[in-house]
DNA sequence: ATTTATTATCGCAATATTACGATATTGAGT
DNA sequence: ACTCAATATCGTAATATTGCGATAATAAAT
């Protein structure tokens, strides 16, 4: 247990479960915005600005990496990171045909 | 530790992050597609259709319930859930605002 | 009143997540 | 070669999440 049944569910409830989940935490929400604006884009920016070890911001870094909505590229011995504006088109793109989903449900009260 | 340090981020940010976090698990994404694609709306019809435990599927209905993008109404012996139209647009917007920030970042490489 | 059906809650085990200090690793500058 | 700076990784502790069986709680049906 502690385990997700994904067998149980489609390949797209489960991507997009999991999309969500990495998106589902303050810090990686607040890292998104700091790359996002900003133009120069170094690591210990997010160290110097947000209130975690340093560690810490590095896993977060990595878990946005996994789901490819940033990327990041050596420049020297900093780490320059970006959005990937493909993927996060793509990410709003999904998550917007969840939402646009008809609701045929009567709704029960209001 | 094992706990997110939202005192260090801003209210939105956490706001966000809970739903997502709610809205990132597989389960509950199905649990929300079958509820709003159903003309009635009772609990027992995801237990049939969903394999996972009755008390499994009930604490994920409760954490639904928990961000009021559903609502439950009990008639009878039986519980009916639907969507609740006016969180689930309100969510929609916020994580469609979320996305439609600038991305001011000179991108690394592509 | 007793049974049955439906849902919620409790308690627990397994696993995952969050956070951090300590320690690599790697590249630049000396 | 040595040092410093930037980042990643390891190991670990604390807490959270997932899932389930067992057990309440409640309402309908008999």
């Amino acid at each position: 247990m502690g385990t997700t049944k994904t067998q149980v569910f489609t390949d797209k409830q489960n991507e997009l479960a999991n999309i969500l989940k990495v998106l589902g935490h303050p810090a990686r929400l607040a890292i998104l915005e700091q790359i996002a604006n900003q133009d120069e884009c170094i690591c210990n920016d997010f160290v110097l600005k947000i209130d975690l070890a340093q560690a810490t911001i590095s896993q977060h870094l990595k878990e946005l990496k996994k789901i490819e909505i940033i990327q990041g590229t050596i420049s020297g011995k900093k780490m320059s990171y970006c959005i990937n504006q493909k993927k996060w088109n793509e990410v709003q793109t999904i998550i917007n045909q969840f939402f646009k989903q008809d609701i045929k449900t009567k709704s029960c009260s209001n």
